[in-house]
DNA sequence: ACGTACGGGACTGCCCGTTTAT
DNA sequence: ATAAACGGGCAGTCCCGTACGT
C-alpha cells in the first residue's frame, strides 16, 4: 500500500549484507537474486537502482564488504604491534573464537570468490587481487616492523614470508572446511606457526 | 547423425574426462551438462545410461578421476625415495612445467570442487575427504620412509607435516590461480621449501 | 515482442481459463505447461508470478474455475425451486444443450480431474472432495425445500439421494463421453429421472 | 551374460499385468515404461518384441487384461441365476469384499482408462467401447433371464437399464475414489439397489 | 526510492524408441 | 529372444533483467 520510505543508505547496506551472506554459501553464480532478495525483505526495484546488475553486486561486496571485515577481525590486531609472531597468533585466535562455525563451514570468503570467479570473469579477479595485495601488504608491513623490534631476523625478505603466510592460512582453512573439523584446523595452523618461530633470530651456539 | 559407438567403456571415458573438463573451469555447478555433452560428442540418453544424473557424474569424477591425475602427476614420483624434501621438490617442478597452463588458471581440481561443494552437498564432502585423506597419506608414508632414512629428523609427526604441506600446497595455487603469476607461485612454493629445509636433521654447533 | 499488459487481475483469469481447457483436453498431467501459455498469449514469467508451479495452477482451477462453472450452469436453477425432479431435468437438459459438445467430448471436468488426480496427489483430492460435497449439499437442500413443499416424499434420505445423484449423472457422463453419442446420454439420464419419480409420494391406492 | 530363456508367452503376460497395474496407478500416458519394465523385470528388448511400442500394449491391456477381470471378478456370478437383483448385489459385495482396497484406491481400470484416452485416441476409445458394449449385453442377457422367471418386470427396457446399472455403478465408484470412502460406497450403492427393487413386480393393492 | 508484473531464455531430468550385440 | 547402449526431444523449474507504476 503505502511506500515504506527506507534510508536509502540503510537499503545499499541490506543488499550488500545479505548478498555477502548468500554468496559466502552457494558461491557467487549459484546465490539467486531472489534468494538475496527474500533475505534483505527487498525487491528487485531496489536492487536495479542501487546496482546496475547483480554482477556489479558482486563486485560491491569484494570492495566493501569483504576488505571491511578483514580489517576488523584481523588486521585491527596487527595495527602497531613489535612481536608479528605472537601478535599474529592472537589474531587468529581470536577470530577463530568468534567466526570459528563459520569459518570451518564456509571458509573464507574471498579465497572462495576468488576460486570460483578469477577465471571467468577479470573484474572479480582485479577487485579480488587488491584485496588480496592489501592483505599481504599488511603482513609485511608488520613484519618490518617486527624486523626493526629485533622479534625477526632482518634477512627475511617480508613480501615473500607475507605470502606464504597469507596462502597457508587460505590452505589450512581449505582443508578445514571440507572435514569441518576445528582440531585439524588448530594442527595445521601450529605446523604453521612453528615455521613462523623457525624466522625468529636464532640463538647463538655456546 | 551421431555415430553409435556401442563401446560403453569408451563412452563413459569420455564423459568422465569432459565432465572433469567443464567442472574444472566452471565449477561444478555452474558446469552445463549441455557442454559436457557436447565437448564429449555425447548426447543425454548415452549420460542417463551411465549415470543417474549430473550429481553422480559428479561422483564418479572425483573418485576416479581426479584421484588417477594426482597419482599420475605427483605421488608417482614419491613411490620410493628417501629423501621426501627433494623428491617432492622435483616432483612439484615437474607438475607445474607440465600442467603449469592449467594450474596457474583454473587451480587444484580437488580443492575448487571442495570449496563449491563441500558445504552443500555431504556426497561430494565425503568423497573429496577421501581422496584429501588419501594424499595426505601418501605424504605422510613418504615422510616417515625419509625419517628412517635419517634425511629428515624423527621428532617430527608426519601427518601433521604432511597436512600443512598439503595445506600450503593449496593455498599456494589458490594465490597463484588469483594473479595468475608463475614467479609468484614460485616465491610461495620457495617459501614452502624453506620451511621444509628446517625440518632435516640439524647440524651440530661446532 | 509481447506488449507487458500490465493487468494482473486479466493475466491471472486468463491463465486459469487456458489451465482449464487444456486440463479438460489432455488431464492435468499431461497438459503441456508451454501448451498452457501459447493458448493464454503468455510467458513462463507470468505464470511463474502469478502461481508457484503447475500444482498450484491445478489447484487454482479446481478451486475457482470448475465451482464457477457448476454454479452458472446448473445450481443457479436450483436455488428457490420447490418441485427438485422437475428443475433438475430443466437444469440438466439446458446443460447438455448449452455445453453438449463438450460434456459428450470430454465429459464432466471435476469428475476427470478426480480419476486422475485422487489417487496421487492429496492436494488435489481434498480440493475436489470440497467441490463435490459442495454439490451434494446444494442437491440436498434442493430435496428438502421439496420435501417440505410435499413434492417429495418425507422418507427420503436427503444426502443419501443427492449423493446418488451426483454418482448416476457422472457415471452417464463418463460412458457418453466414450461412445460420444448423445442419444445414449439420454437414455441413461432418462433411468435417472425414472428413479426420480419414484420418490415422489405414492398415489393412494383407492 | 548368459541369456535367460523365458518362455515367450510368460513374457508377454508378465509385461500384460505390469502395465496393467501402472496403468491403474498413474493412467497410460503418466505410466512410465520403464517403470512397468522394471515390475515385470524386463528390459526394452523383450517389450518391442512383443509388442509394437507402448500404444500397442496399452491396447492389449484393454483387450485381453480387463476383460478377464470383469469376467472373473462379476460376470461369472451372472452366468445363469433367474434373480438379477440378488444375483447382482452378492456379486458386487463379494468384488467389494475381495477388490476392495483397490477399488476405492484407485477404481474401475476401464472407467479410468476411458475417461483420460477416449477423447484423443480412437484406437484406445474403439476398444474400451467394445468392452462397455459387451459388459452391457452380459447386464441385458442377466436382466431378461429374470424377466422371463417372473423377478423382473417385464415393460423394464433390459438395455437401457443395463446401461444405467453400469453407469451408476462407475459414478458410485469415482465418487466413493474421491473420499477413500468405503461406507460412503455403500450408500451409494443401496441408493442403487433401492432404484433396482422398484424393477420388480409390483404387488397388488388389496 | 522502491514494488509489481512480466518477458524470454537456459538448464536438468526424464522419457520413448531404435540399434547393436549376445 | 533378450539385454545393453544410445539418440533426440520436451517438460517443468528457475533465473535475470526490464518496463511500468507509485
Amino acid at each position: 500500500m503505502h511506500t515504506v520510505r527506507k534510508n536509502p543508505v540503510q537499503t545499499r547496506e541490506a543488499l550488500l549484507e545479505a548478498a555477502y551472506e548468500e554468496m559466502q554459501r552457494y558461491g557467487f553464480q549459484s546465490a539467486s537474486l531472489s534468494a538475496i532478495l527474500r533475505r534483505a525483505g527487498l525487491t528487485k526495484g531496489a536492487m536495479y537502482h542501487h546496482f546496475e546488475n547483480k554482477t556489479a553486486l558482486g563486485y560491491a561486496v569484494v570492495e566493501e564488504v569483504i576488505p571491511a571485515r578483514f580489517q576488523r577481525d584481523v588486521f585491527v590486531h596487527l595495527e602497531d604491534g613489535e612481536d608479528f609472531v605472537t601478535d599474529l597468533r592472537r589474531a587468529l585466535e581470536n577470530d577463530l573464537s568468534v567466526n570459528g562455525e563459520e569459518l570451518l563451514r564456509h571458509g573464507c570468503p574471498l579465497n572462495n570468490l576468488a576460486q570460483e570467479m578469477s577465471p571467468i570473469d577479470e573484474g572479480f579477479r582485479v577487485r579480488i587481487d587488491q584485496v588480496f595485495t592489501w592483505a599481504i601488504g599488511r603482513f609485511a608491513a608488520a613484519i618490518q616492523r617486527s624486523q626493526q623490534a629485533g622479534t625477526l631476523r632482518p634477512q627475511v625478505e617480508a613480501r615473500s614470508v607475507a605470502l606464504f603466510i597469507l596462502a597457508a592460512m587460505e590452505g589450512c582453512l581449505s582443508l578445514a572446511k571440507n572435514t569441518h573439523d576445528r582440531e585439524q584446523l588448530q594442527r595445521c595452523g601450529q605446523a604453521l606457526f612453528d615455521y613462523l618461530e623457525t624466522l625468529r633470530p636464532a640463538k647463538e651456539c655456546p
